[in-house]
DNA sequence: AGTCAATTGATACTTTCTATCAACACAAGA
DNA sequence: TCTTGTGTTGATAGAAAGTATCAATTGACT
């Protein structure tokens, strides 16, 4: 509720405007937390055209406010995020994503733009795990959650 | 030279044939040593078909020995590269790509998976840098290559 | 309410990549 | 070296993500 709201604030201050469509998608991106595909947020907002719904995720991008996972091989997953700086953790067996935030990751970046002699300008990490869900594929006896 | 023994190498052993198609995409791949896109090597192999150069990819990459880099918004590019980890840095202004490997980063990656429940299977990290070639779009006065 | 540019949706298209399948070629045995 | 069988190829068609176009609509501002 407070990330739509950002959102829509986002897109007011720059000239950007408040419409159904967008509110729609919005809304839904908050729900499906977990992220989404395109395909899915069409399926699942038919009343929304197709080139719509590309277009309002390429705006969200632009924004900084989504998120768009490059999956190996599957479709990517847009989420939503708080503005700012995190990376991305995918479960190798359940396909589970979560954002995360490592200070220690940082520093890394740190270190390494002292050790190459090219300006570090940003850096996008994906950390490929097994996760412990419950109903994770890879621990099918794993009962934690 | 070496990298496309060891790729026809890394072929044999799995059972797959070493063919005229196979042989000229690594030679093309080990030429264009900072990477290519799939339309590119259509193009300069008109010879080979289009499927096939996708299928070949996709071998190269089972085998290991080929790196697909997402570039965000382009297509993405292929690079034949050692067996063995590494990361890429690709300059925001020319697009240029190199292959890095650092020691550091992989000491992070094991500080990392003790601050977080997963197990962290494998990592990806991508550098988007300013390069320092003389012909890099964002250094037109910078005489050094 | 009226105005006007921003936005939308339908459609067609581009691009990356995959499926299908008959024709072909590599490797190994007779 | 001829034969045989399966791995591979290329042409074609198609999937899936995303973009371009453009007339019709709508949101924000007066």
């Amino acid at each position: 509720m407070e990330q739509r709201a950002n959102l829509m604030a986002a897109l007011g201050e720059r000239g950007y405007r408040i419409t159904v469509p967008r509110i729609m998608i919005a809304r839904l991106l908050e729900q499906k937390h977990e992220g989404i595909t395109a395909q899915a947020l069409c399926e699942e907002l038919p009343e929304v055209g197709r080139a719509t719904v590309f277009r309002t995720l390429k705006l969200f991008l632009e924004v900084g406010m989504l998120c768009k996972l490059d999956t190996m091989g599957g479709a990517p997953i847009y989420s939503l995020c708080e503005r700012g700086h995190h990376h991305h953790s995918v479960c190798v067996a359940c396909g589970a994503v979560e954002e995360f935030r490592l200070a220690t990751i940082e520093q890394l970046m740190r270190a390494i733009s002292n050790e190459i002699p090219e300006q570090v300008v940003s850096h996008r990490i994906e950390l490929y795990v097994d996760c412990l869900y419950a109903d994770c594929k890879s621990c099918p006896h794993n009962g934690k959650h």
